[in-house]
DNA sequence: TGCCGAATGTCAGCGGCTGACATAATCTGC
DNA sequence: GCAGATTATGTCAGCCGCTGACATTCGGCA
């Protein structure tokens, strides 16, 4: 509020509101993955989480449709960071590797971005494994993957020049490719030790390695 | 209540009481697709198909553990016959044939066993209709069948003598069946004519034959 | 400084869902 | 047929997720 404070030159300034909002966005979802991993998400009510960012219940649903979606709000960012990643890669690699490299990216820069705290490699997998099982998470978080299906399979179309409605081939290779993510998911799941974003990348490194060329069949790799 | 009514002979006779519980639950699913197909899912309460069945709302909650499950149950019962169907294939028939041998063999034994109906084939469809643009069912849905597909990936490593969490290939088959799957269904709601048990073979043939050797790489088909 | 629009709070209410207890229907052994 | 054990159902009260409507306050901008 003193003399410069909103400086009007065509810089992207957020202004003081859209701080605010973001801030209060933020914690709302950091007291919520506090709550929900302390005591659970189903032993966890709404006006709890309002309350402990000191915000009435009300304003909790301005910024979230319902419970699920504060839950899976990071994953959801992570998952269109994945789609821009892989719009971004060159036209000429093959789709496999298109994938591949974009998931890897996405990893790595959530590691060095965020080397801990709510966002890192590590709160990501328990936030994956507590939505495993919580079957109301489960169902909404997969509602999201099934949609970010669609749209990988409209981008590797694009790339190839094909239609996705004549030729599934796009759509068989995404439905491959989030198998494979699972089971590496999974393995984590069982294994369960501290693994940097390294030690994610590498994991899902090898089970993608089984099946490259059985899957892109007769495509450029 | 007259002479001969309840044989206690060894036959898997069910009882006046298993017999009405399930009077009950059919009328109960029957009057919920009515009423979610007359005037959506969302704008139906669940004391409007309790009170259309002359029970109580306590009583919905007994059969159905929430409203999502009356809506998914006749689809429920699909995909677990289905399972059974695979299991019952011969063990020296390859993988992508017996799971379309399932699924074909599904899709008829509905045709011949409910022409016409609610559990009809094209009762079924509009039900995935519904399904699929009504965004909590389509949640729920999913989740079931990525439990449904867990199963199918089991099977098919016992058949092929594989550990499902070393070799991915079971998992990959089953994930890429479920997306042709999916793309035969996403085909209807298009074209949305009414098509027969046979048409919907037809259908789900036509997008299988599409990727038959590029998906069972080096498996015997 | 004064106005506009956006963010928030408050309140009332619907509907999904559950536990607890009472009642009525079926089943079982006699 | 008839007790008594089981089981299905109804009733009631209540929590919680979620929403619309309206009032209030706060940030942006001239």
């Amino acid at each position: 509020m003193a003399a410069r404070s909103a400086p009007p030159a065509a810089s992207p300034e957020p202004g003081l509101r859209a701080r605010k909002k973001q801030r209060t966005r933020d914690a709302l979802i950091e007291a919520a993955h506090r709550l929900f991993l302390g005591q659970g998400f189903a032993s966890t009510t709404v006006d709890e989480i309002a309350s402990a960012v000191d915000v009435s219940q009300r304003t909790f649903f301005r910024y979230f449709a319902n419970k699920d979606e504060v839950a899976l709000a990071v994953l959801a960012e992570a998952e269109d960071h994945f789609i821009e990643l892989l719009r971004a890669r060159p036209a000429e690699e093959g789709p496999l590797r298109a994938l591949r490299a974009a998931i890897v990216g996405s990893w790595r820069e959530r590691g060095s971005a965020h080397p801990t705290g709510p966002c890192s490699v590590n709160a990501a997998l328990e936030l994956i494994r507590m939505i495993e099982d919580t079957p109301t998470l489960l169902a909404a978080h997969l509602r999201r993957v099934a949609e970010q299906e669609r749209v990988v399979i409209q981008v590797l179309a694009e790339r190839e020049g094909l239609d996705p409605a004549e030729d599934l081939r796009p759509a068989v290779l995404a439905a491959a490719f989030g198998a494979v993510l699972r089971a590496a998911h999974l393995s984590w799941t069982c294994d369960q030790e501290d693994i940097g974003p390294e030690g994610m990348v590498a994991l899902i490194d090898r089970h993608l390695d089984q099946l490259g060329p059985a899957l892109v069949g007769d495509w450029r790799s």
